[in-house]
DNA sequence: CCCGATTCTTCCACTCAGTGGAAGAATCGG
DNA sequence: CCGATTCTTCCACTGAGTGGAAGAATCGGG
């Protein structure tokens, strides 16, 4: 008389919110049998039910740990809490910002625009507008154009829709940003040259998770400096590392 | 021979997903007989799995309709887009400022700081430290004692473990502070009396949403000015419009 | 390199949690 | 007031879910 009978008066919903609930802000990551633990369940049933989740991309695979999936970030009223993002990005920024002396960012989308998260100042007298808190139009800057590639559609058409220019160089017509936009998407990064301030170049890279983009890091130089590859190597090293310590 | 069976294959931790992906950035509530067509199940089906789910806190019920609900919001890696909490706050912001020319401010919690995400000036010049953008100590602050009061018990116990000292009337002793976040929990509504910076003082009141506070307005007067009843009064009814606004 | 401890994964006999058509209740709008 | 629409409850039926046990992989010390 063998046979296993799933405990009575439990729901499937509920011992997914379970699994769901172990996650926290000190526990970003979990290994199976922790997982478990956690939740209540014993292991072959939270085995079964974080595959199913991963499946579903509420949960992601991170070396042998489980950790919150892109799936739960994609529904538009959630998002990466600002600290996590920049206690994640900090030492790269202070790296990059040691190694280019330029002006470094850190940004995320805020709806249609962008939002500055950290800023470190460069050493050269850039005409920098950005500051800390601010936003700005995503169509003129790097990280914005970098956050504008991956954005929803409706929302790249929104600011396709309303490309205001800031400089005699901003893009205004809807059809070559557009095609800057897929070149971002195919390239990996994006620049900008006095689209936003006269004298003033960018490269941006942006920051994934789970492959999906949750934010942008970028660097600010003079027109003059032109070592365009060097900064976006150092930049894609950093957007990768910031990936690793989000946790994904 | 009537009696009907599950959908051969399909799993109840996908039907969840699907529910829980039905939601966007446009529709932040939506009606059952919307959800169940966007999940693409049938309307029973629908209703009974939404109903658990509100149950378990992951859903909210909005008048008829159906919202994320604060379970989601609890995973630390999870909070509301600055956008939206902007959005629905604006309005509301402006009213008090006009009403009463002090500086209004628009916070929430990062980590162990606050982070104000809009101020409006007022007319008196009062020394205000804060900036858009910019973070400061939890302890010394209106909104930052609204949202500290109202913190997870360990970022409290961190931060009443390291007070540091800004003006003379800062409140430095962890006992007098504990007592403070109490009554703040208890009446709904923080004070400040030079405690950041000299005369200035503050009123702030806690934004909610579904029972979670997930924000704090406040204003900045002269230490003169002592109608705080009122200025308390009117944050109170701005904090519950936001919260209706968030779709709570 | 081997072997015991630990953690993860698969298997599967058994049954109760889940299903969804149909019918009834509530709500809306004219 | 009444028809249309949306929401909720009911319930006969069964396959999706369960979890102990056993096997596989991984780790760490000697």
């Amino acid at each position: 008389m063998a046979g296993n009978v799933g405990t009575p008066g439990a729901t499937v919903a509920g011992r997914v919110m379970a699994i769901l609930g172990a996650f926290d802000d000190q526990q970003p990551r979990l290994p199976l049998s922790e997982l478990a633990r956690r939740a209540g369940l014993p292991l072959p049933t939270a085995h079964r039910l974080a595959g199913e989740l991963v499946r579903h991309g509420a949960l992601a695979r991170v070396g042998g740990d489980y950790a919150i999936g892109r799936r739960l970030w994609e529904i538009g009223l959630l998002a990466p809490v600002p600290s996590t993002l920049r206690e994640a990005a900090s030492p790269f920024l202070n790296d990059i910002h040691a190694a280019t002396r330029a002006t470094v960012h850190l940004a995320v989308r805020d709806g249609e625009r962008v939002l500055y998260l950290e800023r470190l100042a460069g050493r050269a007298s850039v005409p920098v507008v950005s500051t800390v808190g601010s936003t700005l139009p995503l169509h003129a800057t790097g990280v914005g154009k970098v956050l504008l590639a991956h954005a929803p559609a409706d929302i790249r058409r929104r600011v396709l829709a309303a490309l205001t220019r800031v400089t005699p160089y901003t893009v205004t017509q809807p059809g070559r940003l557009r095609a800057q936009l897929a070149q971002i998407r195919l390239t990996g990064y994006a620049t900008t040259v006095e689209e936003m301030s006269l004298g003033a170049c960018s490269v941006a890279v942006p920051v994934r998770r789970e492959d999906q983009v949750v934010a942008a890091i970028g660097v600010v130089v003079p027109t003059l400096r032109r070592d365009r590859a060097r900064l976006t190597a150092a930049l894609q090293v950093a957007a990768q590392g910031i990936a690793r310590h989000l946790g994904a």
